[in-house]
DNA sequence: GGTATGAGTTCTAAAATAGTACTTGGCCTT
DNA sequence: AAGGCCAAGTACTATTTTAGAACTCATACC
């Protein structure tokens, strides 16, 4: 499979990454949010390539996760901005970030403090059941398909009979651990 | 700068790219989550090329996302299983996968449901503050420095100043159901 | 006129990926 | 014992993507 085939897939995290999967995406939208805006500003900070940040932004822009707007003419001059669509990723972003501090904090500790304004208080992001508002455990999550699972289907869509599952183990297992 | 070099980077987000962040991991991570456990089921799901999944096998296991645990000997055959590290990751799919689903449903609807065995309701994932419990808003969030914003740091941390100038604040959005 | 700015585009070399074929250890069948 | 099969990789080539520097273009500023 080719990475250009990865929207057609009918699962929204092929889609998502689709959109979202490359190297430098991820980095840009991060800058995003913390209001960087303009060409310039995005290369330097993040010291990508010009003509992939190019590609990039333009590829955001079609997909609709930034916008582009106009702050000056007469050398007509345009920003990027996130969408609502974009302003959607943020739970991407951090829950990433989260990992990030958890598992690659380095010597110090996490390099960036996240403070809710609302409560004041330094916090983690958790993930929750829209419905009972329980903190989410994979081993709890069943997943089904669903009404849009076969759309265009190229690819087995949930839990196909896998040879792991069926097969009786020829030899015992050995544990080692 | 290159890829090899991101996870020095004094960013969370970078550093978690460096282990998850290329074509490939998530979808493999994915097919974890669904009980995928080797090497030609991944092959097979995924239609990637046999050297790739074997490269990113191996770097997952080098990271400590997957562990490699065998599953028979006899011909000494080894299985991927997430570990905890890698059960963390589940926000990040999850939210993912919930962007998909609102932005790239297809025409039928999403490919697929998720259902909280705890609660027995297909559900979306909501992100909340882990010290108020309200959901979060990038809008009410404040990046600050951390403990090891420094660690070893050749980048720019929180918010330099920049040309673009800052704007008014707008009009709190409400969730969407 | 000469230089600076911001936002790209062009170009070449290096790296990563796609796709196919081959290898390896051990079992199973004839 | 020879040949085939299986699972899990490796080797290799062709194609695509990325890194990095240089160049363009429209206007402003001195």
């Amino acid at each position: 499979m080719q990475w250009n085939k990865l929207d057609q897939e009918p699962c929204s995290l092929s889609r998502t990454l689709s959109v979202i999967g490359d190297r430098w995406t991820l980095l840009i939208l991060r800058d995003c949010f913390r209001k960087v805006r303009r060409f310039d500003d995005f290369q330097e900070r993040l010291g990508i390539g010009r003509p992939v940040l190019a590609d990039r932004l333009q590829k955001l822009v079609d997909n609709s996760v930034l916008l582009k707007a106009a702050y000056q003419d007469r050398p007509m001059r345009y920003e990027y901005r996130l969408t609502q669509k974009g302003l959607d990723l943020y739970p991407v972003i951090m829950s990433m970030n989260c990992w990030g501090d958890r598992y690659m904090p380095g010597k110090k500790g996490p390099p960036h403090l996240y403070r809710h304004v609302t409560c004041g208080h330094t916090f983690e992001p958790v993930q929750i059941c829209s419905e009972c508002g329980e903190e989410l455990d994979p081993r709890g999550v069943h997943v089904e398909a669903g009404p849009g699972a076969r759309d265009g289907a190229p690819m087995p869509v949930v839990d196909p009979p896998l040879k792991t599952a069926r097969q009786k183990p020829k030899q015992r297992l050995k544990r080692r651990t």
